[in-house]
DNA sequence: TATGAATGAGTCTTCATTCAT
DNA sequence: TATGAATGAAGACTCATTCAT
């Protein structure tokens, strides 16, 4: 994610070296932390997973904590690069926007899935406020919401949606999909149900959702 | 709950000290839980609050952990009673549902503003899987699923709603309300809207998520 | 045992009921020292015993440890009583002895027997030096020593044992009783050995081994 | 025990180093056990006695009790090495087992006094059934019992003692030597006399108690 | 005489971080 | 770059005793 070191010019092998280290350090951390939790985690078991002795971790990463930021980082921008590349552009019809959500929303199932462990920390940790991180997370939702608010005025823009509070409606779609992944991904509730289903569930739900279909519903019951 | 005393006759004095000190301790307790989280809480500070020795807690409550269920047990009753003495009995139209709908989410919404510090500890702790009362956490989450799947599945049966994965639509609605209330009441963002409002557009959104008015989309646009 | 109040004259009926209450919490606390040992013993379980409150243990007594110390008082001065009273006089010839070490012997497994949770309280925290009681015991057992010590230099005077460290003789005369008794009374090993059978076999090897019978082993040998 | 390096070639500071400070921290810790008892001894009196930190303690034992626990494995180790190679075969006459007994006795007495401390802990602790490490000492207890019994069952088969209840005489053989070994070594009550003239006398005294000599006072009086 | 609510001192243990080597 | 021994702060819980009523 962050190797993206163009120049192996000067001192490559020590530079590779320094980064495997420090990848495996990364990735013995995930794994503790999400078995674990943030602050059952200890750095000893990290270390211990690495083979390494505990002084060798502050020699790449500042603490415990920066670490964990750093992880949650890498996730958050997992995340956005995720469903943060679309063609709003080609968005012209409502079917389009179907296929362009179920298209994204396959990517982020897909990603999430490949990356369990980090999913599962981001919600233990982060969804509660509580962490030293809430500062991050706070932003990331706040980034989030405002992306898909955004998202909304444009389609509504375009008529392919109905006027709404958008914001509202942003944080509305992020808290459906974030409990159905922490149910899906993370607790393993809803495995009978396939990544695609739940995708097609998500999108129908949210389109159905901007439409003002349900607002006869009092006329209709008095006709 | 427990207001229930309506004579102070016989031996008032000796049963409200005890009930008092006992509710003052609670009261702290919910102060300092919301504004530290659990894991940081400290029993010195819930007792300098109310400005009683630290032995004191001992003598009401079993220890830190039994008073924390106890809070979440109280926040949890609090919003089964709220969501769950409706009258499903009169539930025979769409209009009718959407009527009890907003009557239950403006209920639930007074309440949780009322008790916003009870409703913040629950978004800080019970969200994440990480602390120790987890299986309390877990447990209500499950409850609530099941209660709102088989909702689902009677209005289905009554032809108010569309077949659906009923488990997987309880989720996404507890998803989507969960994150709003937790903007709403716990961050203050949203604060803009109205609590009606709020309420208006999940009711809408929960609705029309469960008809098949969307399900002619691509048709349509072929067409 | 402290009930020799030979004036019954003033106030009765409240010195009665003092007593009484006085005689209960002791009564508790012998069992609840038996079964948790000193130091796990709570004031809270003694009272409870009892049915008071735990201030009113603090009328009756100055607090945990001396009504201990009495209770060892009372457990100390109920076996000097015991082996205390016998008949120097009488003691003119080895069977004469023997029948009386019987004789004392079966009143002291009596009386300790009844006293199990006394004498159980006595092995568990005495013979420990441990206690806050330690001077106590360690006094009592060299009173019991210079008094067994004497006992053993009468014998020998009358010819009736032969020349030995009499306070030595003596230590080991209480070791091996004590240890014995501890199996039997307190952890119930040796249960299978009847009282009077314990009490001859105590006798006969303190007889035997209070006789030059085996100087002459080594002489045997080589002849 | 462990002192068998006698090569200090290879990495000899880190091993000796490890080895030094958790010989350190042990031997702090008798000190204190020894003077405090177990209850009464705190793990910042040991690393106090050795000048570490707190946690320094943690690095070489799990807690204060299972540091305890090996500290009287050590001398229950020590005292069961000592008592129990003797050379049984060799034992085929009465002289020959009373040299073998003082041999044994002199040695286990010697070990005694040069662990003082060590044996103060265990007869402080351990001759009580209170603390944690009742069950420890209980089964050290039952397997020396048992191996006197067995011990005297097999001088009895070699016609060295006469019949009797083995396991009873293990006791009262147990009970005589721990408390003369408690006031020789631990109370210094008995140190005008010598160690080897305790051994003689407790050697005396156990032979002369497993021969029948005594069985005719009765009838010799009444000749 | 009785109550019992309140006190508050006392201690083990964990673990992120440092630093001398 | 690597080590890993050492640090030391931080906090929940118990229970004998007191004292106002």
């Amino acid at each position: 994610m962050t190797d993206d070191s163009s120049d192996p010019s000067s001192q490559p092998s020590t530079n590779e070296t320094d980064d495997e280290r420090r990848d495996a350090l990364k990735e013995a951390a995930i794994e503790v932390f999400a078995a674990q939790g943030y602050r059952d985690a200890k750095v000893s078991s990290i270390v211990e997973e690495v083979g390494v002795a505990q002084g060798t971790f502050y020699l790449y990463y500042d603490g415990k904590q920066q670490l964990f930021e750093e992880i949650l980082h890498d996730f958050l921008s997992l995340v956005l690069e995720t469903i943060g590349n679309w063609e709003p552009g080609e968005l012209n019809t409502r079917a389009a926007l179907r296929r362009e959500l179920t298209r994204v929303g396959r990517r982020l199932t897909g990603v999430l899935r490949e990356h369990r462990e980090l999913t599962a920390i981001f919600f233990r940790e982060a969804l509660s406020s509580t962490s030293e991180v809430e500062p991050l997370v706070r932003e990331f939702h706040e980034a989030l919401a405002s992306m898909l608010a955004q998202f909304n005025q444009i389609l509504h823009d375009r008529g392919l949606i109905e006027s709404a509070n958008f914001r509202m409606l942003a944080h509305m779609t992020i808290g459906m999909v974030e409990r159905v992944v922490m149910e899906h991904v993370v607790h393993g509730d809803l495995e009978d149900v396939s990544p695609d289903e739940i995708v097609e569930h998500l999108v129908v739900h949210y389109l159905s959702g901007t439409t003002e279909s349900m607002q006869n519903d009092e006329a209709r019951e008095s006709s």
